[in-house]
DNA sequence: TTAATACTTTCCGCAATGGCTAAGTATTCA
DNA sequence: TGAATACTTAGCCATTGCGGAAAGTATTAA
């Protein structure tokens, strides 16, 4: 299963962060400026900015600058790449719990 | 949405790394020694132990030792907590989109 | 009781992360 | 034009992460 894909690698460690799933978070709600991003944080602008190129530089978001403003908008790709592992080996882990039971359910039968 | 859940940290930064993707994938199929899940890796043993401590701490992985084995399994609550928050966030991005849609709709309805 | 097995601990080195401040650039407002 | 705004770059520092080698401990096999 799972070969090694290493877009997860970035996506799932930019979501490792707090601060960076609060940015995804906000921007489910729509597109926004680095400084509306940055407004709920007590944290240097600087700071959140790294946390924005690290979430660009996963592919879970992107942004574009007019005038002075930059502003940054959800790249669902990438998230959805995620859910899809995940979804992958939680199925894969209930597939194996349902053969366990079966081969229990099957063990009881012989005993009886 | 989303509070700081700091679980959600641990898991996430597990399974930024494709060394520990793919334990978790084998450990899907079923519980492992330290030694079978070190097989497919090229990697000395310490440092594939110290990817299982990783994930342990996570709560992804549980493990016990019995006499000189100790026998890893996956642990499905993390993996399930991970999946939820995705899942959330993806529904909220395409909730969004079918608002923005409709809207977009009406807008087209005014013009004619 | 000796030898092999299966981890486990300790320590090293290097690169990346996450925060800061200070100073710089490009736009826009007055 | 001059000042305010909105980033942006550069550099520093402490901590953590990922790999290794070497040596140690506890179990089991012979």
């Amino acid at each position: 299963m799972a070969k090694y894909s290493s877009d997860l690698d970035g996506a799932f460690a930019a979501l490792a962060d707090p601060t960076r799933r609060a940015i995804v978070s906000r921007l489910c709600e729509g597109p926004k400026s680095v400084s509306e991003l940055s407004e709920p944080f007590d944290m240097a602008l600087p700071s959140l900015l790294k946390h924005v190129r690290v979430l660009e530089r996963s592919g879970l978001v992107s942004s574009e600058k007019t005038g002075r403003v930059r502003t940054c908008r959800i790249e669902p790709h990438a998230l959805q790449a995620a859910e899809s592992w995940i979804n992958r080996h939680v199925a894969a882990w209930e597939k194996r719990l349902d053969r366990l039971e079966a081969h229990i359910h099957r063990m009881k039968m012989k005993r009886n």
